[in-house]
DNA sequence: AGTCCCTACG
């Protein structure tokens, strides 16, 4: 039999010209590729249900080429793969993966064993992931990054699955496999979830070691990675800021930001205001939110004076503060002990439209009770009230500390009884105090009264208010042993 | 994304 597809083009036309035999019609490329398609459609048709029979999709798989005379394509093993692992019936994956193995000469399509390796990762069935990996070569494929990347991807989900991935590496370098950006990706987004930074910026020197030049979102993860650690210091901070800008990084405002809290969070308010001298150098803007964070900072560590000027200089850049820098302002008033000034600031928020909010009515109680300013402390409390600012637990708490602190014990203890009955808390050190004051004023039995509220009111005593109680229960004939085992008994029971 | 309070035990 002479084939068509052997002959040179031109007598291939003569032949079809004057051609005394037919050619095989079954022999044809277009032909074949037609009869595959059929056997797939008859394959999709009368797959039986993975559920109950998936010991029988792979004959279904031979006996439909077969019908049709032609070698099972890669699609329909991938499409049989992907019906077991929709059902996760892992046990009929290996047949079919041994009959590709041995008995299918075509080259196999990598994304097949991508799939089937996020698949087992997503079963935690890292080991025959990493198995598949290593048996790709045998598949007659040629494997690449995509399937790496998906190993990856498994192995990065877990710490154990990270403790395999040197070894992979070193795999994949003899299995020819050539890291992309994406692969170095993967390891440092995963390196930095779990805080280990240093071996993120060792990967990423690595990656530029490699020929890929600085990945700028990389670089920003890092960064905000390295301010979340808590040990980090702020020089290591503004030393990794300064080697990457110097490779040509170009921080944004979120680099910035993220390295101004952590510096205000470290107790550095004036470093985290030389990063904003340092943002305006490099002609970026900070914005009301920078400010506010830096004003909080120079404010935490005393600095009023610098304090003003950060503030002025906000407005004169043309940013409006909101709330939040009008909140961290105050404080820093009131810190001053300036809360004339702090109430002045209620009303000139309210004229430049600035609605004054919780937070802003707490910081002022709380300087309002530190001066012992109780009366002026509970009209300004009725006042937010009428001004439609709910109190929350903390107002209650600062109100509490307050009247307790200026000694009026009978007042805090009324307060108290209120707040137990109104406000939904399940511990507050404030009740332990009053408890404590009233053990150490000889008034034992108010204390025992009001424990049992709290108890009533599952609002759980701390320490401080049992060791109170128990001191004083032997000068004070009053308490019996009966109202100690009732009290004991539910106490067991507190969270 | 940033403000007040501080979320107690080893």
């Amino acid at each position: 039999m002479v084939r068509a597809s052997a002959l040179k083009p031109s007598s291939k036309f003569f032949l079809r010209k004057h051609r005394k035999w037919p050619v095989s019609t079954y022999n044809t490329r277009w032909h074949r590729i037609f009869n595959q398609n059929q056997a797939f459609q008859s394959l999709k048709k009368s797959s039986p249900p993975p559920e109950n029979q998936p010991h029988l999709l792979l004959p279904t798989l031979v006996y439909s080429f077969n019908t049709y005379n032609v070698d099972p394509t890669p699609e329909a093993y991938h499409f049989v793969l992907k019906t077991l692992t929709k059902t996760s019936q892992f046990d009929h994956i290996a047949p079919v993966l041994r009959r590709l193995e041995t008995v299918e000469k075509f080259d196999t399509p990598e994304h097949i064993f991508a799939h089937l390796i996020g698949f087992y990762g997503r079963w935690n069935r890292t080991q025959d992931a990493i198995d598949l990996f290593y048996r790709i070569l045998r598949f007659r494929c040629v494997p690449s990054a995509l399937s790496l990347n998906a190993l990856l991807y498994v192995l990065c989900g877990s710490c154990e699955g990270l403790k395999l991935v040197p070894e992979i590496l070193l795999r994949s370098h003899v299995m020819g496999i050539r890291l992309e950006e994406s692969s170095f990706r993967i390891l440092i987004d995963a390196l930095c979830a779990i805080g280990k930074v240093g071996y993120a910026i060792d990967i990423m020197n690595c990656m530029m070691n490699n020929g890929y030049g600085l990945n700028v979102k990389i670089c920003s993860l890092i960064l905000s990675s390295m301010c979340e650690q808590k040990d980090s210091e702020g020089v290591d901070v503004m030393e990794f800021l300064g080697e990457m800008q110097k490779l040509g990084f170009c921080p944004g405002m979120m680099d910035y930001s993220n390295v101004i809290r952590f510096m205000v969070k470290q107790g550095r308010g004036l470093d985290a205001l030389n990063v904003v001298i340092k943002m305006k150098g490099e002609g970026i803007k900070p914005d009301v939110i920078c400010y506010t964070m830096v004003l909080h900072g120079v404010i935490t560590e005393g600095d009023f004076k610098k304090a003003d000027q950060v503030f002025d200089e906000l407005l004169v850049l043309g940013l409006v503060p909101d709330v939040y820098t009008y909140n961290v302002y105050i404080n820093g008033l009131c810190k001053q002990n300036k809360v004339e000034s702090g109430l002045m600031m209620i009303s000139s928020m309210e004229e430049l439209g600035c609605k004054p909010n919780l937070i802003t009515y707490n910081i002022l109680l709380k300087a309002l009770c530190n001066n012992g300013e109780l009366r002026r402390a509970r009209e300004l409390m009725r006042e937010m009230t009428l001004n439609g600012v709910g109190v929350n637990l903390q107002t209650h708490r600062i109100m509490l500390d307050g009247l307790f602190g200026k000694g009026d014990i009978e007042e805090a203890c009324v307060f108290m009884e209120e707040m137990l009955d109104k406000v939904l808390v399940r511990f507050c050190s404030s009740f332990d105090e009053v408890i404590y004051g009233l053990c150490h004023r000889g008034l034992a039995c108010k204390a025992m009264e009001l424990l049992k509220k709290m108890i009533d009111k599952n609002v759980a005593p701390g320490a401080k208010a049992w060791e109170a109680l128990l001191l004083s229960s032997g000068s004070e004939p009053s308490l019996e042993e009966t109202t100690w085992t009732g009290l004991v008994e539910p106490m067991v029971a507190l969270p």
